[in-house]
DNA sequence: CACACCCGAGACAACGTTGTCTGGAGAGTC
DNA sequence: GACTCTCCAGACAACGTTGTCTCGGGTGTG
């Protein structure tokens, strides 16, 4: 910037001015900086200006994922990165792996960047270390899990009622030992899907049998020991709800392995790609994934404009897509 | 920082060299700098430290992808993710959806918020404006697609050669007609893929049929409507090679809507989850996608940490996948 | 005891930018 | 012609840090 200024013999201020599209500059003045800035190549230094400008705002904003590979979390990622684009905002993305102390350090070293936003996929169990963060100014947003000991905008599905539907779907059709398969117990998904599934059992007048229940999935190994084991029961299930796309797809591996995809229905929480064309056609039950994320983005970006409202807290609605496996007869 | 210092009585610098664990503090000191710094929540400004720092280091990396959620490009982020976090390294993405203008917009918001160095899946057609970056000492990769107009480290496939493997091996099981689909033909991949399959015919001494070649297939109805024409032809192909993953499974859906699937040999370009599932199971030429990121990171870190020698070109090898519908004969 | 040496702490300036204020030139008014 | 007003350009300080330099006090040595 000082070349600049040096080279079209004008102050510092004036190529601020000019590089920042000011209209009090001088034609002729503005057309010298603006050759100074082809031939040096210039670019302003866009951290160097958060820093300076009174509003101290960065136009970046940070997503703490579990993992960015995870289909799920990468439609929410690009569904967030549509909205903040419209605002010419870029996007950090971290993968924190569901480990709480990850997760931390990843969000505190986004707050230490000063963006001026973050949404978060928690999966930790203790968020009140951001409430000093969210006093400095930056935003946040929880996304698909609420925060705990945090008072914060949460965008979630309806995780219970959606896994009750099914489960009552499955028990009409006549199945009576539905197996329940689900993700670490400690995650707010996990237990959310698993309360569904027992309101549901308990309002079907189905004794709950906690052999049939199969939790922290954390890996497909793990999901592929655990169907075995419900298979190998005396007593087995006839339907299997999944609680996660992963699990889904691990489940459905082994149910092949087994012979069995033919005969088990298996209702799986989240779609995924090409659900349709396997044999049977998998059933879900569907996010809405681009409005979970559009809508987190857009609380976000509310209380980054000022609103100062008290918390927020919005359920997105899922759907039940029947597409053969969950309507299968026991 | 100024707050901290006046609560525990010592100049700012003393609060800086705690902060930044230098040794050369009294304990006495560095216990109160400690204890005011916990009881008013400081925490660093790590933007304004990169500003100031010698190295000029921001400990972050831009990505600019076509599309953070294409599964392909979401497990590459994951796996520069990867290695950039040994380093304590934050991670920037940005889609840029194949937009030459974006991905240009991106790349240089990125080296704006002075990132150190920035890995980007080109879609554009002139990188030059990228040199004067690299100058101001910003590292570069280009991962899957090289750079034009401009030298730098560059990763890829081994597109070519793989699919000729791959339409060799169709020919050896009968096929003469085999169609060939692919992305938009100004993407390296679509074309180094296109020449692959050139190249194998020729070999093969198979005549090129250009109604047998569909390019530009930019999204899933335009798979669709090309797949039809293909099969609406007089002499249609009794195999298909598809040049990238979201192409495969939307030629799959239409194969099976017109219920070929079981008798149209498919090899798809990207491996893909559920292959391995579907009816028949898909065989695909699987790029090796953790070395392909890890190999750009190390690539991009080597240059963070100076490496000045001449520009590197790294071929990652890829495997073709026999599942079952490759092998089907004509 | 005098001297050199070392070490820790603070003062100061600087990173690249922008908000604020001042000054001077030109235009407009009576 | 003197005054005011407007407007544009530049000087200066500041954003939150850290590199460099200095200074003072303690230690070790002859």
């Amino acid at each position: 910037m000082r070349e600049v200024a040096a080279l079209a013999a004008v102050s510092l201020k004036t190529v601020s001015r000019v590089v920042n599209g000011e209209s009090t500059v001088d034609t002729d003045l503005a057309r010298r900086v603006h050759e100074a800035i082809g031939m040096l190549g210039y670019r302003r230094d866009d951290s160097a200006r958060a820093l300076r400008r009174a509003d101290r705002v960065s136009s970046s904003i940070g997503l703490v994922f579990e993992d960015v590979a995870n289909p799920f979390l990468s439609y929410l990622h690009r569904a967030i990165e549509d909205v903040a684009r419209t605002r010419a905002v870029l996007t950090f993305a971290a993968s924190a792996d569901a480990r709480p102390e990850l997760e931390r350090e990843l969000a505190l070293a986004f707050c230490a960047r000063r963006i001026d936003g973050l949404i978060i996929v928690p999966a930790g169990s203790d968020h009140g270390y951001l409430a000093r963060e969210r006093d400095a100014g930056i935003a946040l947003v929880f996304l698909d899990r609420p925060p705990a000991f945090l008072d914060a905008d949460t965008v979630l599905s309806d995780n219970a009622e959606a896994t009750a539907r099914a489960i009552q779907g499955m028990a009409e059709r006549g199945h009576r030992r539905i197996g329940f398969l689900c993700d670490r117990a400690d995650l707010y998904t996990a237990q959310a899907r698993l309360r569904g599934y027992r309101d549901a059992l308990s309002v079907l007048g189905i004794t709950e049998d906690p052999a049939l229940e199969r939790a922290n999935l954390a890996n497909p190994a793990s999901t592929d020991a655990a169907v075995r084991e419900l298979f190998a029961l005396p007593d087995p299930p006839t339907a299997l709800f999944t609680g996660q796309n992963l699990i889904t797809v691990a489940t459905l591996h082994t149910l092949r392995a087994l012979g069995l995809h033919t005969s088990v229905a298996v209702i799986g929480f989240d779609d995924f790609e090409l659900a349709d064309l396997l044999e049977p056609p998998i059933s879900v039950v569907a996010q809405n994934v681009s409005e979970l994320g559009r809508t987190a983005a857009e609380l976000l970006f509310a209380r980054i404009d000022g609103d100062v409202s008290p918390s927020k807290r919005v359920v997105v609605p899922t759907k039940l897509i029947e597409r053969g496996s969950g309507e299968i007869a026991p």
